[in-house]
DNA sequence: GGGGGAAGGACCA
DNA sequence: TTCCTGGTCCTTCCCCC
């Protein structure tokens, strides 16, 4: 059992934890192409017959039964249906078209295997070796002698060791990461004073002004078209600048959205950058052969519900517009038009000066069905809270209790309070 | 049809 | 032997106006 208190400011609720399909997570990031095959075994023994396997294994068999339901109702569709719906559909493509700007100019920042490259810059004695950052129940990240292990992030420790028994396993650092994280943005507020940090490792910066203001520092004037050379000159300039004053090397990608330079920002990682220009083929090209798992957002369940369409590519996305209004909710198959399109944030306006929403604290333990015990763990959470809320000066409005069981099942209690409430 | 509340779930780093 | 933690946003159900 675990439990949890969190306190929000406003009204909704959350889980965590997203396990994979049915094996190993291949597509994310980091080594392409090893003996996936031997790999997936040893997970595989390593976990069968756990609560967590067993959850795993419920829960994809119930996805299972909605993909059937979802492949019949797909078939039920009439060709009259599914052209009209494609015709609605063009509609609103029309619509998002006269909304596409390409005039910005979007860097997507991320650091390589951030926690273990600070852990292996300030222990040199890790270097060469594979190592990740977390503990035998869980890592948060590896580094890449251990990725061609197989040993990735959200991936328990122990299994780590079995797939790799030199695996050192480093517990993590994170007011390091922290300190390291703000002499980053530190680099960045030059480029794009007004940037949007996404997490400790990455962020989105506008530099279309810088581009504009600067542009004599970096190449030829009177260059023709080199809002390329530009880009990646100072891109470039920006990711030197990270590694001389971190010792830690960045990868970028560079687009004219938020979405497609996150896509882009992975695909020259480690320490490399990549360039889409901001052209429409050019974009539409790049995005057809795209497989839909790389789109943010797009996570495990959800690359199952459109295999089960057969769509992996965002090009198939397109192709099947008709079929996707037909099946799926407004905000989805919006969204679904915006990716197929290569669309996206052209500014990082919706990100200024969010507010958060909630905060918690959560820990899991051996598990036990003592209520003394469990009303003592509850009592401690709810006091780390309370001070964590008093040092950020945050008030509360709904409060809520998690609880996880052994089998991994996931239950909330909320209570809405009637004022905003410091201690609960 | 809507808003507010409660519960659950997908997804992200 | 063993599968984290702290966030965001979306969907569904229920009650009620
Ligand atoms: N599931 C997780 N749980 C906790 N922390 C995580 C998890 N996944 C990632 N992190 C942390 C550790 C990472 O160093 C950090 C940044 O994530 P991310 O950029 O996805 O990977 P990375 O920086 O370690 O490797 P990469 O070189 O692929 O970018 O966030
Ligand atoms: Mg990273
Ligand atoms: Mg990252």
């Amino acid at each position: 059992m675990a439990v949890t208190k969190k306190s929000e400011l406003k009204g909704t609720m959350d889980a965590s934890s997203g396990p994979k399909n049915l094996s190993l997570n291949t597509h994310k990031a980091g080594m392409e192409g090893l003996d996936t095959e031997k790999i997936n075994e040893i997970i595989k023994r390593a976990s069968e017959g756990s609560r967590f396997y067993q959850h795993k294994q419920k829960h994809q068999q119930h996805l299972n039964e909605k993909l059937e339901v979802m492949k019949k109702e797909a078939a039920s569709f009439t060709k009259e249906q599914t052209e009209k719906a494609t015709k609605q559909m063009d509609q609103l493509i029309q619509e998002l078209e006269a909304e596409r700007d390409l005039s910005h100019t979007i860097v997507h920042v991320d650091m390589d295997m951030f926690y273990a490259a600070v852990e292996m810059r300030d222990d040199p004695s890790l270097r060469d070796k594979p190592m990740a950052v977390g503990s035998t129940g869980m890592l948060s990240t590896s580094n890449y002698a251990a990725r061609k292990f197989g040993v990735r992030a959200a991936m328990p420790g122990f299994i780590g060791k079995k797939l790799c028994p030199e695996l050192t396993i480093v517990p993590p650092n994170f007011s390091k990461y922290r300190a390291v994280s703000q002499e980053v943005r530190e680099v960045f507020s030059h480029y794009d004073p007004g940037f949007s940090p996404m997490s400790l490792d990455e962020a989105y910066l506008d530099i279309t002004d810088y581009l504009q203001k600067n542009s004599s520092l970096y190449v030829d004037e009177d260059d023709g078209d080199n809002h390329e050379q530009l880009a990646q000159a100072v891109v470039n300039e920006m990711r030197h600048k990270i590694e001389v004053k971190t010792q830690l090397t960045a990868s970028a990608g560079i687009a004219a959205n938020t979405r497609l330079a996150k896509v882009c920002s992975d695909l020259n990682k480690p320490n490399g950058q990549y360039y889409l220009p901001p052209d429409r083929d050019r974009i539409l090209e790049f995005i057809s052969s795209l497989p839909i798992r790389k789109v943010s957002g797009i996570g495990n369940v959800m690359e199952q519900h459109l295999q089960a369409l057969d769509i992996t590519q965002c090009g198939h996305l397109m192709e099947k517009r008709g079929l996707l209004k037909l099946l799926f909710s407004e905000t989805n198959y919006e969204n679904f038009l915006t990716i197929a399109l290569g669309l996206g944030h052209s500014t990082l306006s919706a990100w200024t000066e969010r507010d958060r929403k909630s905060i918690s604290t959560e820990t899991t333990f051996k598990g036990t069905s003592d209520r003394q015990t469990l009303f003592k763990l509850s009592v401690d959470l709810c006091q780390e809270l309370a001070e964590d809320m008093q040092e950020k000066d945050i008030v509360g409005k709904v409060l809520t209790l998690k609880f996880k069981t052994i089998d991994f099942q996931i239950r909330t209690r909320a209570q809405t309070l009637s004022e905003a409430t410091l201690l609960p």
